[in-house]
DNA sequence: CGTCAAATTGACAAGGTTCAAGGACCGTGG
DNA sequence: CCACGGTCCTTGAACCTTGTCAATTTGACG
């Protein structure tokens, strides 16, 4: 608890713990540098574009607070988002020239976001970066997976375990509660659903004693026997070296 | 046709078709270390498995020749299908040491692969991997768009749709047609559907002059056309440099 | 000709959507 | 302090797409 509230008051702090979470070999350059980029922060309103699809990808972002999504709009409205974009979070991550976004980038809450230090800084933030990549293409992965062969319980159920995961490595999250500024209309376009059903769901959800969640606080109860009860596999990209 | 016939002869042709379509500036030293790496090639059955989720990747394979699919599989059983892995697509592609496998990759057809040269030969092959792993990515965005968002219909001429424009690439497709050897139920698992499902919407395709496939043979009699009537838009990841 | 996997068909059930309306919450301005 | 407006949440009933189960047919191949 207390660790949490120390955190709160360093607006880099997550960020900092995803990377080293990525390679906890993160050398003095690599931390220097990040350092020296946090201190010239931006932030977006709700709502604003973080990236364009069919746009160039022009710099690379490192998130640093608030919530995005990765969200692509079809012609007649309906729209997809293929992942939520959490603190230390790296947005632009490609290593060719001339590269053009695939997918739009929309803030949800306000985001602050901080220039990425180049990879060439050092090798060990080079390998958080390859890694973070790694990670962003098996959560890619898990989202396929839902979309295709869950049904809609377990889809949100999966949803909110990958989230509390996520930001349980940033210290976001803990004992099963974190702030969530998803709106259910949100998460329906994230789970392929619509806000009514997801919305029928979360109270079955409520009434079986999975969750609570009442204004942004939302705690899952039991994360581990969830987790359990759906099937679920974390994400894992890297071996652990001895 | 006679440029069909004449790649037919030459195994390694849609491989060395694609890297040079993902960068035309491929260079000797690209080209001559892809020659000498296809010449050590290996063939893995049906429903042999090409990498396996969670273990270890140890090394990094072109496809020369047939067809295989990115996995995941269930503890009840169910399976999705993340993407298909075509010839001239890479597997195993990674910047960091050791790298688990975040799926797996099983031949769905027999499929010939040899190891591919690493990216220190050459910084136009290595431009080349580093655009195929933003176009692999936006195909598994856009395979998340089609599960989330798209009907039956618009699913299965979305998917096919993006055969014929991957296979068009590596002179494995023309006017439409190309050879199909994914079964029904194949098509399924890769589209969150039930075989049974896609067999009605394949019959009302064909009712509608959409598609004729009979055996392996199959072939999409107005791509341009039906691509517009599902909104379709194409994979794109790099600016067109002039 | 027999065998096996794949495709096809029908009847029925279920999960999710649609449409529409009402209620709770929250910040704003008078 | 309260009224107002907007956004989000909640609920019901009818409807529709897709799934399930089970049987039959087709086609490739030895």
């Amino acid at each position: 608890m207390t660790a949490l509230r120390a955190q709160a008051h360093d607006p880099a702090a997550p960020a900092m713990r995803r990377l080293f979470a990525l390679n906890p070999a993160l050398d003095e350059a690599a931390v220097a540098a990040l350092r020296v980029a946090m201190t010239r922060t931006r932030t977006v309103r709700p709502h604003r574009e973080l990236m364009t699809e069919g746009r160039d990808i022009v710099e690379m972002l490192l998130v640093l607070d608030g919530w995005a999504a990765r969200v692509r709009q079809l012609a007649d409205g309906r729209r997809q988002i293929m992942n939520f974009i959490l603190p230390g979070d790296l947005i632009g991550l490609c290593d060719y020239d001339y590269p053009v976004a695939s997918s739009t980038i929309v803030a949800i809450t306000a985001v602050t976001v901080c220039a990425a230090p180049d990879r060439s800084v050092s090798p060990s933030l080079e390998r958080a970066y390859a890694i973070s990549r790694a990670t962003d293409e098996a959560h890619l992965m898990a989202q396929i997976t839902r979309l295709g062969r869950l049904n809609a319980h377990e889809r949100i159920a999966d949803l909110l375990l990958e989230l509390l995961e996520r930001l349980s490595v940033v210290g976001l999250a803990a004992g099963g509660c974190f702030q969530m500024p998803l709106t259910q209309e949100v998460v329906a376009d994230a789970l392929g659903l619509t806000s009514v059903h997801v919305n029928r769901m979360l109270q079955l959800a409520r009434r079986a004693g999975e969750l609570v969640w009442s204004g942004r606080d939302l705690m899952l109860t039991a994360p581990d026997e969830l987790s359990g009860a759906i099937g679920r596999n974390a994400v894992q990209v890297v071996r652990a070296v001895a």
